[in-house]
DNA sequence: ACCTGTCAAGTCTGG
DNA sequence: CCAGACTTGACAGGT
């Protein structure tokens, strides 16, 4: 069974390398010439797309394979303020070659649209304004060439005083959708309203891949042990080229458990691992923690220890 | 060089 | 009904 490592969007390790860099809408609007706003706002976008590059030379260095790219590449991309910027002509080719690099490397690729990216809020204006910001994610994709093994990995939303109408309007929402949004869109459970549970019986109605965050079953969850249903949510990855993806973290503390931690508590990964190992499935860790890469680092080191643990190289293992 | 309040976007709670 | 919390990285303006 081979267990493969990945982080989030930026590096701890790699300086002045941020991918998510933007300007605020009123600075955008102090610009005084149409020109010079455009100039400002192509600069940032190739500049993200730079240290994205970056990025990928750092992870191939290190044998990181599995890399979640930002929601921020392009500053205000769907904002009203940029509606007359064609931000796509202008970072075109940086994206192919991005692409190229990601497919000659195997890596593999996702997204994770914001916290407001909402395909069942009641409000008509904030479900459109979400289809709209996932469509802005998969330009990205589909400049990059990237196929549909390239995810948009999504919440469920809000549960708006009725789970049970909210589930279904997700449910309508989602079968509206273009088919490039629907063969990309995956569901993971959350924090406080979606549990586990609740989220694998959506994805196997709808037929999705289901992401499965540990922490986040921690700090939500009704009794349920999570190694019972893990066969089930890595059945919903059965039609995919890649393995099932879970995400890792640790709560920062006692009292603000839901926060990120700097690293990821091993004893806890440990736990899960083990009991992963039964099913005996290869999956991808997804390591969430603030430290990221850095993070991902000192887990492998002190995974390295464990007598039942391989170490394939820098971000992959194997148990046998 | 460092510090702090603010920032496009939503939802939920509590007053 | 409205203000504030939630959460995150980065900006922007200040020292």
């Amino acid at each position: 069974m081979i267990v493969r490592f990945g982080y989030v969007a930026m590096s701890a390790t790699l300086k002045d390398c941020s991918p998510s860099k933007t300007i605020t809408a009123a600075n955008l609007t102090k610009i005084d010439s149409e020109k010079r706003r455009l100039a400002r706002l192509s600069s940032l976008a190739r500049e993200n797309l730079n240290n994205t590059q970056r990025l990928f030379y750092h992870n191939k260095g290190h044998d990181i394979q599995v890399f979640r790219l930002t929601s921020k590449l392009i500053p205000l991309a769907t904002h009203p303020l940029t509606k007359n910027w064609d931000w796509f002509a202008d970072v075109n080719e940086q994206l192919e070659a991005l692409g190229d690099f990601a497919r000659e490397n195997n890596l593999r690729l996702s997204a994770h649209p914001d916290h407001f990216t909402l395909l069942n809020s009641p409000k008509e204006e904030v479900t459109e304004a979400s289809i709209r910001d996932l469509h802005y994610h998969l330009r990205i994709f589909e400049g990059m060439g990237l196929d549909t093994s390239a995810k948009l990995v999504l919440h469920v939303g809000g549960s708006y005083g009725n789970k049970k109408e909210s589930i279904q309007r997700f449910k309508n929402t989602y079968q509206s959708l273009a088919p490039e949004l629907k063969s990309r869109i995956i569901l993971e459970n959350d924090d406080k309203i979606y549990t586990a549970r609740e989220v694998l019986e959506l994805c196997q109605q709808l037929a999705i891949p289901m992401a499965l965050d540990i922490h986040h079953h921690w700090c939500n969850h009704q009794g349920e042990n999570l190694i019972e249903y893990l066969p089930d949510i890595f059945a919903t990855w059965e039609k995919e080229p890649f393995a099932p993806k879970v995400h890792v973290s640790s709560p920062k503390t006692e009292k603000d458990f839901r926060s990120h931690a700097d690293y990821v508590d091993v004893s806890f990964f440990l736990e899960f691992l083990k009991a992963a190992g039964t099913v005996g499935q290869d999956f991808d860790v997804m390591i969430e923690a603030k430290q990221k890469d850095e993070a991902l680092f000192r887990l492998i080191k002190e995974l390295k220890k464990v007598p039942f643990i391989k170490l394939i190289n820098e971000a992959s293992l194997m148990i046998e």
